[in-house]
DNA sequence: ATAAAATGTAAAACATGTTTTGCTATAATT
DNA sequence: AATTATAGCAAAACATGTTTTACATTTTAT
């Protein structure tokens, strides 16, 4: 599944670690969803929404 | 997490199984899912809203 | 140009989500 | 009242998500 997470942090001009910090996990997991090599955790998905100002459906492009 | 899965399931006039079917899981995992035993991936909770006809944000209510 | 900050990557361990099988209990249908 | 459909529950196996540790590369700041 595809997202706006590293979009949006950079417009917050904030670094893979801070995201990290607000949401809870380590800078790897935020590397590694920005990178699309996992699709986080529900509960992750609603702080990285509330986190970057957004919702969850507009964060993630679900494809079909 | 908290969701409305059963509320929006029996709105439809659904069974667990049929929502599974539509959703390719099993009866045990929309039962688990609705009984709030553990969440869904966000795959799967995309999937779910769309089935029932909403947003994953209106499906689930994230608390804090 | 150098140093510092930020990002990419990887393997092992651990945590959480899903399936399978099966059995019990409750609700709906005949 | 009996049968069928639906729902709850549980353990083991399997799949996916997250942390930890560590090191390499790229970008930004001095």
């Amino acid at each position: 599944m595809e997202n706006s997470i590293r979009v949006r942090r950079k417009a917050l001009k904030m670094s893979q670690a801070e995201l990290g910090d607000l949401t809870k996990v380590t800078r790897q997991t935020i590397n590694a969803i920005e990178n699309a090599k996992y699709d986080p955790s529900l509960a992750l998905a609603f702080k990285l929404a509330r986190t970057l100002d957004t919702t969850v459906d507009d964060l993630f492009q679900d494809q079909a």
